[in-house]
DNA sequence: AAAGTTATGTTATATTGTAACAATTATTTT
DNA sequence: AAAATAATTGTTACAATATAACATAACTTT
């Protein structure tokens, strides 16, 4: 991610295609998903569950950890979101249409995570799970270190 | 990780090498130290810390939290065990000697956990940091699905 | 409208992990 | 060996993350 960007159209996109996708599918963007949704693309920065929920409780007063739990599962069910193992929190998919895996690259500095398709990697990933003979289901790779615009 | 194998051989190797790097780098290897370390050996799952605690009791009855946290704050800076992430959960490292990158298959049925080196996925992450001109500190891939004996 | 399904409210609790300070043990210096 | 220093452990308290269970409300389908 660029240090600066038109980050509303990030955000725009997200809640679009999101709000889209729902109706193709069938299923429900309610109040409470959206505006966690929505939480979640403040920025780029990975967030934790009960930050969302100080977050959101000027808009949902009852809001309680099980509403967040519940809304982050949904996002993560559709494929929304994504969870960063590695800080227990969560951050917008950059990508909602292709189904794909996840490289994030976590900048210690700026908190910063930025999700890359990295097709090499996983062309190479795959090659290494047909040889172990793994039939893989979900996959989590996730960098820390520094980003681009933290070490210039 | 083949599922029958010399296992007491596994733990043998890890606990004499660990003795020696401790030795090497003017470390100690506790009694607490080394027991948490055998009890993570006990077979290739990842194991949770508060299974830990509750397995050390009968041999350090005094152990609470701290206990456990510290010793595996200290195996993890030796290099000898891996955290595994997505399960907020621990296992011991299978070649302490050279310094790794840790890619590990997660089994969803039989809960065991082999890491492998592969080069080829290190190889090509490497390239993709570049290209993002990010400077790795950490990696974790941790992929879940099913292992080649279980899907016989 | 009634029935079934999905989503939310609510309370309680389980799980995972740290902070802070005291007491003890090991190591180094005098 | 004694004293000083550093490293480890004991202990208490608590913070942070996550789920279970059951009641109520809101949508969907018939
Ligand atoms: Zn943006
Ligand atoms: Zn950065
Ligand atoms: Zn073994
Ligand atoms: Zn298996």
């Amino acid at each position: 991610m660029p240090e600066i960007h038109n980050h509303s159209t990030c955000v725009q996109t997200a809640l679009t295609q999101a709000a889209q996708l729902c109706t193709e599918r069938g299923v429900q963007l309610t109040t409470i998903r959206q505006q966690v949704l929505e939480l979640i693309w403040a920025d780029h920065h990975a967030v934790k569950a009960y930050d969302l929920l100080e977050r959101i409780k000027p808009l949902q007063a009852a809001a309680k950890p099980a509403t967040i739990y519940r809304a982050l599962d949904f996002l993560r069910e559709q494929g929304f979101i994504h969870r960063v193992e590695s800080l227990n929190a969560f951050i917008g998919c950059c990508d909602l249409k292709t189904a794909h895996e996840q490289l994030l690259l976590i900048c210690k500095k700026c908190e910063n995570v930025e999700e890359r398709h990295a097709d090499l990697v996983m062309q190479a990933l795959a090659q290494e799970l047909q040889k172990a003979k793994f039939i893989a289901h979900s996959k989590a790779i996730e960098i820390h270190g520094l980003c681009a615009d933290c070490t210039q």
